[in-house]
RNA sequence: GGGCCGUUAGCUCAGCGGUAGAGCAGGUGGCUUUUAACCACUUGGUCGAUGGUUCGAAUCCAUCACGGCCCA
């Protein structure tokens, strides 16, 4: 080993230093980083990996298997040595090469060379081991590609939440939970579009940058285009697009993608977030509930096979139909105010005071009743509840309700304390939607950066008639945070957004 | 933005004013159907950064950075 340099001592750098040595010695012997390997396959053409040998293989006898005499060819990252046998993992799940006492020496001197991290191939007969386990009996092997860095510990995984986040790569080697949780996350998102496909919506995709932000009440992000020289915005939400759609004719459309909102991080948001936007033609906030209710419902049973979600130690109950309460019926129920004091101003006013809400003097019955909904109840939802008929002043884009104007025909869906879906009858009256972005100018004009601004291109799109329509969005990271008991949102984000930090010394290039 | 907690070996963590520790990983040797494999020996540190207090600081204080939790 006198071309390996000198014995490593613990450290990453003499570590890596000792693994660099043997692919300067690898790549001295013609090896280069192959990329031939093919896994065998069964008599249907797939590869053998671990999960299929297990299912097909695993439950036969000992003797049973050894009588087949099998030979797979498989791949995967050496974790462990115990023994004579070696650990893989591959994106099955894991399998063991076993090294024979009597092994062949150049076999031998090939296998031991191997550094737990590396990916390694190898052939041989499968084979069972005394306790049960499936391993293959390795004739050849070969590296397949050199991993220079040790891995993090073996047992312990990797439990540094600012690693795990900033090398999901390591995060996914070590830890399967953290697999499962983004695994959950693609069946989740598939099985929404397959549900919304197999009802007739037809996915879209609308513009990510913005002339005029809108959809949402939102600060958004400003990029600049250069050739045109002029601002343009990341988008908050895709809805005024979408409804666009339904003006032209699509009556039944969906988006699945990213919105873009410059506010602080916390454990409940990033800036970037994957939001499903769907538009309905000739449907109400009635049927939307309906549907979102059979979507969430058969998300858990596809997804986890059971519709009893546990998070954070909570039980939920997806199978009961949800309940739906308006506000005032919402405060009624979760706290211990009265029918009279529910609708009298002054009252909801000095409450909310207590709680420290800056009340405003233009805030009428409906927004001092949605404000002290979110100061006290909100918190208190577990089981799903849909809260309707928000005031007008604060949903500028949803149809007035026909009974009583001040309000909407909307709802929000809350399970956990947590808005999931937000959904309404659509505003296609272009006066009215025109008056209502006036009103948001109003605040916009007195400092409110969330305010929305005047899309007249929208307000025109509605003056050739937008069929009623019905439109929902839900939050896609927050759902998956439900179904995967993450308690955070950066759980469930692959790659979330974090500060970066100064480069480690040593590692600046 | 505010409060509290954290940052020590590649990883997981102890140490909390008097010579920087353990387990795992790494190295050497042994063992060779293991299951967090085992046995022996062994290497490894700018204690997040910068200042300060002190005869002496990983430890006390201040500021900063990053992260976590809670609040706005």
């Amino acid at each position: 080993m006198s071309d390996q340099g000198k014995a490593p001592d613990s450290s990453e750098e003499a570590q890596r230093a000792w693994r660099q040595g043997k692919l300067t010695a690898l790549r001295a012997e013609g090896w280069d980083f192959p990329n031939d390997f093919k896994r065998s396959t069964d008599e249907v053409g797939e590869d053998h990996t671990a999960a299929a040998l297990q299912a097909r293989y695993g439950a036969l006898e000992k003797g049973e298997l050894e009588a087949l005499g099998l030979q797979v060819t498989l791949a995967g990252r050496l974790m462990n040595r115990r023994g004579p046998f070696l650990v893989l993992q591959e994106g099955t799940g894991s399998i063991q090469f076993y090294l024979a006492k009597g092994a062949d020496p150049a076999l031998r001197a090939v296998v031991e060379q191997w550094d737990v991290g590396d990916i390694v191939a190898g052939t041989g007969t499968l084979e069972k081991s005394g306790k049960g386990d499936l391993y293959v009996n390795l004739a050849s092997a070969r590296l397949l590609t050199k991993s220079l860095r040790p891995l993090p510990d073996q047992y312990y995984g990797l439990a540094d939440t600012e690693l795990r986040y900033r090398r999901r790569y390591l995060d996914l080697i070590m830890n399967a939970d953290s697999r499962e949780t983004f695994r959950v996350r693609s069946q989740v998102v598939s099985a929404v579009r397959r549900f919304l496909e197999d009802r007739r919506f037809m996915e879209v995709e609308t513009p990510m940058m913005h002339v005029i932000p809108g959809g949402a009440a939102a600060k958004p992000f400003v990029t600049h285009h250069n050739a045109l020289d002029m601002p343009l915005f990341l988008r908050i939400a895709p809805e005024l697009y979408l409804k666009r759609l339904t003006v032209g004719g699509f009556e039944r459309v969906f988006e699945i993608n990213r919105n873009f909102r410059n506010e602080g991080l916390s454990t409940k948001h990033n800036p970037e977030f994957t939001m499903l936007e769907f538009y309905w033609a000739y449907a109400d906030f009635h049927d939307l509930m309906d549907l979102t209710e059979t979507l969430l419902r058969g998300l858990c049973e596809q997804v986890l096979g059971t519709t009893t979600v546990t998070y954070q130690g909570v039980s939920l109950d997806f199978a009961k139909p949800f309940a739906r309460l308006t506000v005032p019926e919402a405060l009624r129920a979760y706290t211990d105010i009265t029918d009279v004091q529910v609708a009298d101003p002054a009252y909801l006013a000095a409450r909310l005071r207590e709680q420290g809400v800056k009340v405003s003097e233009s805030w009428g019955l409906g927004r001092l009743q949605f404000e002290l909904f979110e100061a006290e109840v909100e918190d208190k939802i577990t089981d799903p509840v849909f809260l309707t008929q928000h005031p007008t002043e604060v949903s500028p884009l949803a149809r007035r309700n026909a009974v009583n104007p001040e309000l909407t025909d909307r709802f929000e869906l809350f399970i956990m304390g947590r808005e999931i879906a937000n959904g309404f009858s659509e505003l296609n009256d272009p006066e009215d939607q025109a008056e209502r972005f006036r009103a948001q100018v109003a605040l916009l004009d007195e400092g409110d950066e969330e305010a929305m601004h005047y899309d007249a291109d929208y307000i025109t799109a509605l003056e050739y008639g937008m069929p009623p329509t019905a439109g929902e969005g839900i939050g896609i990271d927050r759902l998956v945070m439900l179904l995967t008991d993450s308690p955070s949102i950066r759980d469930v984000l692959l790659f979330p957004h974090m500060r970066p930090k100064a480069p480690i010394g040593g590692e600046v290039s």
